[in-house]
DNA sequence: GATCGAAGAATTGTTGAACAATTGGCAAAA
DNA sequence: TTTTGCCAATTGTTCAACAATTCTTCGATC
């Protein structure tokens, strides 16, 4: 009974299945990435509690399938697991936010060493510019995603898959952390500046 | 039905428990630690697939739980998994293993030049002494053993957390590809040679 | 009134069964 | 031989159940 499938259809699902191939992953998938989006713009704060039962009925999928994108998710370190009560969303201490940027600066160090193409070369030069574009316009929001940008090209460089897997988790931490609301402005000046010595080599 | 308990088996369990505490994790957790020792000890070997029927059956957990200890290991790259086909164990082509070592020289470099602690720069040297010794004893095991604690010393100068979890992964990674019986010894040779500018500094 | 402890409620961890969807192999047909 | 279509096996996902654990609330005791 559940081998029974008529021909029309399977080759009318298959067409279908082709063209989306690339873009559907699992649903499990989509949840994470679907959370993973709440997470960047502070639509769920740090701290906050995420319920399996709540988060699946919303999302409308099971409670195991919310569970695997749970385990991505705090893979990433987005989100906490205590175990026995539940998830949490990372708020990241003062170490952690240290921490952090040790890694991007040991990352993009030695990305810069290793030279790059010229696309990729060009790509950080783009980056540059749409940050200074952004930032004459007073423009917050594209002045924080010419930052990801810059950072992501900086990594690029190294044309290594598992830099740029590390550094997009240290690029989605570090969005977590900033959209706690207020943000220490002068602690977060001192590593702006450590930003710029990182990058002046180019 | 199911909220009934009595006090005195409560007590005795929470002892039990308490002690265990730190050892006992999930269940999940102990399917993925124990397929990670498999995929240490190259008793899984690299293309090799993981049916998950079969693996909840041998260890004597549900299909569930073996499914969240695939996501475990496959977001640390020692599976891989194809959807709807399975997982199998990660097979390293030439370049990832290159791509490996460029993470391992970041990861490292970057912790070198933090400097460390004393304590952190001891357990670097009784890592290079540990060597020396299973070299002159020709101990192939103990050799690799001391040379993943040499590696896990380095990075540990940096004392960041994230750094040390990244380079447990690396390391996972490595033991995957050395024990794919026969290892090309040119190609392997070369990088030897890397890692011995890499900490000459010290 | 404050503290402590014990039911009770809520939530997580894990299981087992079910079924749709997909894949790969194999046999029959062209 | 190549292609087509079916079958078997496996994965992806859901649902329902229950044990274990944590959180809460509510008295009882001091």
């Amino acid at each position: 009974m559940h081998g029974d499938n008529d021909a029309g259809q399977g080759s009318a699902g298959r067409g279908a299945a082709a063209r989306l191939r690339i873009a559907v992953r699992s649903v499990a998938d989509r949840v994470a990435a679907e959370l993973r989006l709440q997470l960047a713009e502070g639509i769920l704060l740090p701290g906050a509690r995420l319920t399996e039962s709540t988060i699946a009925e919303e999302l409308g999928v099971s409670r195991n399938t919310v569970r695997e994108a749970f385990a991505e998710l705090a893979s990433e370190r987005l989100v906490v697991r205590h175990p026995n009560r539940g998830v949490f969303v990372a708020s990241l201490v003062a170490g952690d936010i240290h921490d952090v940027y040790t890694v991007r600066r040991a990352i993009e160090v030695s990305a810069i060493r290793g030279g790059g193409t010229r696309e990729a070369v060009a790509a950080v030069r783009a980056a540059v510019e749409e940050g200074k574009l952004a930032a004459a316009a007073d423009d917050e929001e594209g002045l924080g995603s010419a930052n990801q940008h810059f950072h992501g090209a900086i990594v690029a460089l190294a044309g290594s898959p598992r830099l740029n897997a590390i550094m997009s988790q240290v690029l989605a931490e570090m969005r977590l952390f900033f959209h706690k609301a207020t943000v220490d402005a002068h602690f977060y000046r001192g590593y702006l500046d450590d930003n710029e010595e990182t990058h002046d080599p180019l």
